[in-house]
DNA sequence: TGTCTTAATTCCCGA
DNA sequence: AATTAAGACA
């Protein structure tokens, strides 16, 4: 077994892992340590050794593109029986499965996937539409229904014991609130035959739990498990991978838990960290020899993440040369920031026989990506950025998809109200609001109240604008059937009149958008092309499109060169690689980011998303920091990162705009450590001011003694975190808080 | 109802 | 700075 010619390139821990044959087996796998090779090679071995079926593997990876590498790699090594795999994101197979079983927990054919703004819609809607339920911001609203969500938790469970689950923080809604628009939240999902991205997951544990046979089905498929990026498995995901692998217990993760950095969508470290309780008699692999960097970048990198009280030790160590140390620039403002990467990538390029793909440029917050492309432009080097608004959020190309899904799925609510006015007819907000309220009163779809228009609207200019909008959608229904996708979505645009609304408006951006929906409808014959299906299905597919994916990158920039910099945020680098990395915005309050200062947790995992940043480096490594830097308009003054600090002196190199050395030159380098704990100051009385600190000592009259770990905000609105010696950490307003300074 | 002007908000990460 | 919501008025 162990000579086998599927092992001959492999190291000792990668050959332990890839040979690893029946139960569950967690392979923790540094940076840059072969990880997807050895899922590949497992695969691959599990067939040729074992002649296990294709059509009885199952992996799990984290976005449609690494799914694609992992299948044409695999290919790579067994040929055409790979197609037979399972290669899917979590969400793409879950979707796979409520399309086949979806009805028997009522979730009728044609059922609609709501995105981020159709549940932002949903829930004004509900908001609106019940008198008396207050004006809470939707979208804080949203954030806590998705956090009750991704932990499995239904709107009785947040009744029975909300607020410890919470943690307390409702951030400022009444919890009684939060589960009644929660609650007819799910209520009006039901009635729209529709699920949002949580409830692809959940939906599915709902449906295996309710069903057996359908688990028993899907198991059948899925002997050998593989889940890959495991440390950022959320609650659901974790449920989904147990069920699934309860049955052959053939399971194995592979993750790294200095790598988790989706906690703020319910991910949790602790999957991959008690996999072994979960899993009793799991074998464990660990992968830390290093293929990817120098040891340059891995020393930086080992010495950042070292500064995480809460982790599993862990080196990557190297295999390539020691290359070159990182360099550090510091930047007068965020236009000097983005000219110096143009100037780095001018010089790397004419030393060295480096490609513009070569380059990636990583920051933490996407509004960054826009003075960066500017500067590309500027230096005539071509970009690309990945992420960031998609494709297929932009209103006309939503507007258009939203005429598909309506006719699909008449109690889409959401969309049918979006397309109402769309092109102008004549319907305003008032006739839709009565519309809206009518339905909501009658417990009725939108489409009903629509139907009931000569009622609801009785004596108003609306109820024939009404009749003919209906007529247009009778006809749109019959042939949403009948014609090929892109042949469709070419009809609704003319017989609508949307695109002849644009085209009238004739402004520069209504040809912007015109563009947009010819590249929509270019997407959509290619996707014919390729054998891609119904509209249906299409709609399916662009819903689940990560940022990363190939697909969705070239839908947001369709004539991009080939060879361009990459622009993204760091979540998006995760699982890349590339010669050379500017980490740019280095700064307090944007990395860490200024919301995630609050708690140790919160830091340690921003200095996970920069070790994550950091071990993207094959070669290079530059890290850039702004004195100051635009926010909402204004220029505000910064400091360094804290995480400068971890870097030993000596592992970095300062320079100059140029590249040189500012040691050789005899020039100033900044003092990077400069990074102290923010201080607080809070008027506790009519003329009292005081003032709290990071690290101090406080006591509260009913938590007791503390320590102050991070504040935020100010005046009024600070609030304040305290690490309790009894009790934990509470996030207080410091203005009712009590708080006393100890000595 | 629709359009124009002004005010408010956002700028954390994403399937 | 840029987008979106709200308000004034035809």
């Amino acid at each position: 077994m162990s000579d086998h010619p599927l092992l001959d390139s492999l190291n000792e821990q990668q050959r332990a892992a890839v040979t690893h044959y029946g139960g569950p087996a967690l392979v923790i796998a540094g940076a840059g340590s072969g990880k997807t090779r050895t899922i590949v090679q497992r695969i691959a071995y599990l067939m040729a050794e074992h002649k296990v079926y294709p059509q009885q593997i199952l992996a799990v990876t984290f976005t449609n593109k690494a799914a694609g590498e992992l299948k044409e790699r695999v290919e790579g090594l067994i040929g055409n029986a790979a197609k037979d795999l399972w290669v899917s994101t979590f969400h793409a197979a879950c979707l796979r499965v409520l399309r086949t079983y979806g009805e028997l927990i009522d979730l009728r054919p044609g059922f609609a996937i709501y995105d981020e703004s159709d549940q932002l819609d949903l829930i004004k809607n509900v908001l609106e539409s019940v008198p008396g339920l207050g004006d809470a911001n939707p979208r804080v609203l949203r954030a806590l229904i998705e956090r009750a969500k991704s932990q499995l938790w239904s709107p009785q469970m947040l009744a029975s014991s909300g607020e410890q689950k919470l943690g307390g923080t409702i951030a400022g809604i009444p919890l009684e609130l939060l589960i009644e628009v929660y609650r007819r939240y799910q209520a009006r999902l039901h009635r729209a035959n529709a699920v949002d991205f949580s409830d692809i997951l959940s939906r599915t544990v709902e449906l295996f739990e309710a069903h057996p046979n359908t688990l028993d089905n899907v198991q059948q498929r899925a002997v050998f498990i593989h889940v890959d990026e495991y440390q950022d498995t959320n609650k659901v995901q974790y449920q989904l991978t147990r069920l699934l692998a309860e049955k052959y217990g053939n399971l194995m993760v592979v993750g790294d838990p200095d790598q988790g950095i989706y906690s703020f969508r319910g991910a949790d470290v602790r999957n991959i960290l008690d996999f072994q309780q979960d899993y009793e008699d799991a074998n464990v692999y660990r992968l830390e020899l290093n293929y990817r960097s120098t040891g340059r970048v891995l020393e930086v990198a080992n010495a950042v993440i070292l500064h995480n009280e809460n982790r599993l030790e862990k080196e990557l160590k190297p295999v390539k040369d020691t290359g070159e140390r990182a360099k550090v620039y510091r930047a007068v403002d965020h236009r000097a920031e983005a000219d110096f990467v143009a100037r780095q990538v001018e010089r790397l390029m004419a030393e060295r026989a480096y490609g513009f793909d070569d380059f990636v440029v990583l920051y933490r917050t996407n509004v960054q990506s826009r003075v960066l492309e500017e500067a590309m432009r500027r230096a005539s080097i071509p970009a690309r950025i990945v992420g960031g608004v998609g494709f297929y959020e932009r209103r006309e190309v939503k507007d258009a998809l939203s005429y598909a899904r309506a006719a699909l799925n008449p109690a889409d609510d959401v969309a049918w109200q979006r397309i109402l006015n769309r092109p102008k007819r004549g319907i305003g907000k008032t006739s839709l609001e009565r519309l809206a309220g009518a339905a909501a009163k009658r417990g009725v779809r939108f489409v009903d109240a629509l139907r009931a228009a000569d009622e609801i609207l009785k004596g108003t200019p609306a109820v024939a604008r009404i009749a003919n909008f209906l007529a247009l959608m009778e006809e749109l229904i019959e042939s949403v059937d009948l014609l090929p996708a892109a042949e469709f979505l070419r009809t609704v645009l003319e017989e609508s009149g949307y695109r002849k609304a644009l085209e009238d408006e004739g402004s520069f951006e209504a040809q912007a958008r015109l563009e947009n929906l010819d590249e929509l409808l270019n997407a959509l014959s290619e996707w014919e092309e390729d054998g891609g299906g119904s509209i249906g299905e299409f709609l399916d597919e662009a819903a689940l499109l990560a940022s990363v994916d190939d697909r969705a990158v070239k839908a947001v920039n369709p004539d991009a060169p080939e060879q361009a910099v990459t622009l993204m945020t760091l979540h998006n680098a995760k699982g890349l690689e590339f010669p050379i990395v500017f980490l740019v915005g280095l700064e307090e309050e944007l990395m860490p980011h200024r919301s995630s200062t609050g708690s140790l947790q919160e830091v340690e995992e921003e200095r996970r998303l920069l070790y994550v940043g950091i071990t993207r480096a094959q070669e290079e490594l530059f890290f850039v920091h702004c004195e100051s830097r635009m926010r909402f308009g204004r220029t505000e003054y910064t400091r360094p990162s804290r995480f400068l600090e971890d870097i030993p002196e000596g592992t970095l190199v300062d320079i100059d705009v140029f590249g040189r050395d500012l040691s050789d030159s005899g020039l100033n380098k900044f003092p990077r450590r400069t990074w102290r704990p923010p201080s607080i100051e809070v008027a506790t009385g009519s003329t009292q001011i005081t003032s709290f600190r990071g690290g101090e000592k406080v006591e509260h009259p009913r938590y007791g003694a503390g320590t102050v770990v991070g504040v935020s905000g100010e005046g009024m609105r600070a609030e304040i975190t305290v690490v309790f010696d009894q009790g934990g950490a509470k996030r207080l307003m410091v203005k009712y808080s009590n708080l006393t300074t100890l000595p």
